[in-house]
DNA sequence: AATGAATGAGCTTTCATTCAT
DNA sequence: CATGAATGAAAGCTCATTCAT
């Protein structure tokens, strides 16, 4: 009487999980708007209705899957920004946390301007999760002349521009990882 | 049987014209791919039709408003930088160039990367434009221990940042005139 | 080894006839084709897969309850009806039964045509179930000229079209209790 | 330069003229909700797409057929009604302006109240186009003691009941050409 | 007997592109 | 050269029905 129920809703889950995880794939491959339902319930070895019963709309369903994601990527940005003590383990620690999602988050990057605001909105929930780490450790730092603020988008702003240019930057391979210390070694030198 | 064919060649070309700067507006409004192309064509009085007698497909068509704008917005650039002598100057250069084209830069910034590969490459180029600029003020300056490739992808991308979440910064108005004394303060005294 | 099952069989007619009052309530106010099998069996309470359980087909549980409610109809108007010994009494009783399901009935005025056979069938008999009455208290009258039949199509198209325009006769409440006496004092008088 | 424009205009109604007819045919025999668009495009021998170019919704498209015909109707209703000065005159006025639309006459009885209120409003106007003429021959009949507008709808309400149930009344073959005499004779012979 | 997740056929609507005039 | 009607491939979403548990 009470674990039947919940087997069922475990394997309900499992569904919307695989779902999620497939789309997640999917999105980082080959993007948002590229995308139909019917391509990742085909990917997930679901019917094409069996979307539809997890998440009413499309539209809903990228917002889970960015926001599924974007919790991870936030989670796993404070994680690995703890630590860190200098602004330089800092940088790396956030470029570390990226790269475990690079295809994604860079999928973010270049598309989520033409999404729905929600899945703005989780985006910049990410970048907020690097925010207060940077703000602790600038606290450290010697040029206060310049807004804290500012630097953060230059520090964004900088990452972002080389993750939606990768595919000019590092044909093959992370972009991340092959700009990782001469973008934390500039960054980090500059303040010096 | 010689300025026949050129009075219906001229008149060719003024409807072409007429399309890409019917197209300029609505792109800057509402961006490329949000935009039909019936759209353009009824903004311009003309038929639908039209618009595929002088452009193939909406690919190419969109591919050559980019072009003749991007080669505007280059121009520009460099007639407004080439006077400049320090950094600053060159900023606000940069930055005043922008700010004649900006709903459309701006759309690049946004939907560049769902785009053709022209029209990427034609965007970058939009960018060497005043990097050639930026190396030459550059090297009267004394921080060369960071890449001046790096710093000029750090400028870039803190512009495109800051116009990419225009929304959100600047929720009316331009994000570039709200931004302007800062973001170049900024950058340059991270440079002193 | 005899009354385990009669408990069991039990339950599942106590399921099937809250599946058929509840359809009952809901065909009531939405109609029959407006509604979705899943519609009922969460207002029922119990799974959607229930509900193919005790019927077949979407068609044939709306034949059910059709069934089921139009001999409730059918017997109540014997009932109202027996004791009228004028065409007037009979009238009224014809009313009062409708009267008791007239939600129902009138979405049946709607929509007959549009389901089933057997729904149509169904809702003949009721028709005939005032029809022998009709007959009755008309032999006494003198008006022998009309061909009975018709004079019944005449009763039964009049209420119907007040059932079929409610929304337009009487936007709010029962058209059959607005308009009541109007009605069958008419008819009784065209026959005086 | 004035011509041309004509032709094609002329083409795009004949176009749409097809449609209309065509959809008709198809609404005729199988009625509204049953017909999907593309039914109607396969039988108008064009393509899907078309009648969305014609039509913006499925709605709208049913709405301007609807419209189309019982605008033909209520004139033909007119037409044949004027020159009828005795009640049985009008009646079979009535039932001849009917008869020629017969089927889809009936289609509107059936799903009328099934369709957009648009399609509602139209199908009453028609019902308008005889009221007229029946205040218009009533006022030189004696039986004032009965409301004409139920006396309307009583003879509405007959007809519509024999349309309704025409395939129990006439099988096959014209309900109104099979109990013409019956249902005129009937009805003024109450008058009487 | 009951459940409810999964299925998949079905249908509307959109829009770049074509082509006869 | 210009027109704009016609095309038809997509793609999202719905819901009756099935079936493993």
């Amino acid at each position: 009487m009470n674990n039947k129920p919940t087997a069922r809703q475990l394997k309900k889950e499992q569904t919307k999980a695989l779902l999620i995880n497939t789309a997640f794939d999917i999105f980082s491959s080959q993007g948002f708007l590229n995308t139909r339902m019917s391509d990742i319930a085909k990917a997930a070895g679901v019917s094409h209705g069996t979307v539809f019963l997890h998440f009413n709309t499309q539209e809903e369903f990228i917002a889970e899957v960015v926001n599924h994601f974007c919790s991870k990527i936030a989670l796993r940005t404070h994680e690995l920004s703890e630590s860190s003590s200098s602004l330089k383990e800092l940088l790396i620690a956030h470029l570390d946390a990226i790269t475990e999602y690079e295809a994604f988050y860079t999928r973010l990057v270049i598309e989520s301007r033409m999404l729905s605001q929600e899945v703005r909105d989780t985006f910049i929930i990410v970048q907020s999760a690097i925010s207060l780490h940077f703000s602790r450790v600038l606290e450290k730092n010697r040029k206060t002349s310049i807004s804290p603020a500012v630097l953060f988008n230059m520090w964004i702003g900088l990452i972002h521009h080389y993750l939606l240019n990768g595919d000019v930057f590092a044909p093959e391979g992370s972009v991340i990882a092959t700009y990782k210390s001469a973008l934390t070694d500039a960054f980090v030198s500059l303040l010096a």
